[in-house]
DNA sequence: TTTTAATATGTGAAAAAACGCATATACTGT
DNA sequence: ACAGTATATGCGTTTTTTCACATATTAAAA
C-alpha cells in the first residue's frame, strides 16, 4: 500500500469518483452495475473511473462470475479512511449524494 | 460559507495547493512570499493557486501593508477541517511536505 | 460452440486546468 | 510625484483530464 496524499486528493477530485467512493464507504462493496445505476452514468465511464482509483490502490476489485465487485482498499492508511469518513459526513445531507443513495440498493442488479 | 465537498477535493488535487494548505494548517497564517520560498515556486504561480482556493472560500486573505497574509478560512465546516487535519497527518513524515516545512520559517520575508 | 451479459480498454476529440511571461495594481518610502 | 516592493491578473500555449464511441475480454448460458 503506497497511496500518497496527492493520489487520494486527485482521485476524489472528480464528481463521479467522489460519489462512488462515498457509496463504497457506506455500502462496503458494490458491483459496477450497482454503481452505474446509483450515479446514473454509462458503463464505460464508470469502469474508467474505477480504473483510475484502482491504479492508485484506493479501491480493489473482486471478480464474481461475470461481475466485478469494488470496495475501498482494506489496507488504506488511517489518514485516508479518515479523509473519506469526513467527506461522507459532508455528503450525508447534500445533493447529489443523497440522491445516489436512493438509487443504489433499490436497483441492485446482481 | 458554502464550500462543497467537491470544491475541497478539487482544491487539494494539485501538488502546490495541497502543500500550501498543509503549511497553512500548521502555521495559521503565511504571506505570499513565505509560501513562495517554502514551496519553491515563482510568485505568479503561488498567487494564482491561492486565488483558486480563495474563490471557493477555502482560504481568506488579509492585507497588511504591501503583504497579503493567507490562512484557512476560519469558518470552514468541521468536515473540511477534519479532511485537512488527516492530510496533515499523512504529510508529517513524507516528502515533499517535510522539506517545505524546513524552508518556511527559516526564510520569513515579512 | 455460438450467443448473451458484464466489464474493460483503445482511440481521437473536447474540455479543463496549469503554465509562462508580461503587465497591472496596491502600497511604502523618498 | 517617483521609484521600489509585493501581489494579482490578462492571455496565449501546453499539459492533463475527461468523454464518447467502438471494440475487446471474460464468463455464463444455451
Amino acid at each position: 500500500m503506497n497511496l500518497q496524499p496527492l493520489d487520494l486528493t486527485k482521485s476524489l477530485a472528480d464528481d463521479l469518483r467522489l460519489r462512488m467512493v462515498i457509496l463504497l464507504a457506506k455500502h462496503g462493496e458494490l458491483c459496477v452495475c450497482d454503481l452505474m445505476s446509483a450515479v446514473d452514468a454509462d458503463q464505460p465511464r464508470v469502469s474508467r473511473h474505477l480504473g483510475v482509483m484502482k491504479r492508485v490502490d484506493l479501491v480493489t476489485a473482486r471478480r464474481d462470475g461475470q461481475w466485478m465487485h469494488y470496495r475501498l482498499h482494506p489496507d488504506l492508511p488511517q489518514w485516508a479512511f479518515a479523509v473519506i469518513r469526513s467527506l461522507q459526513d459532508a455528503a450525508s445531507n447534500k445533493a447529489p449524494y443523497t440522491e445516489d443513495e436512493g438509487r443504489v440498493r433499490s436497483v441492485s442488479c446482481c
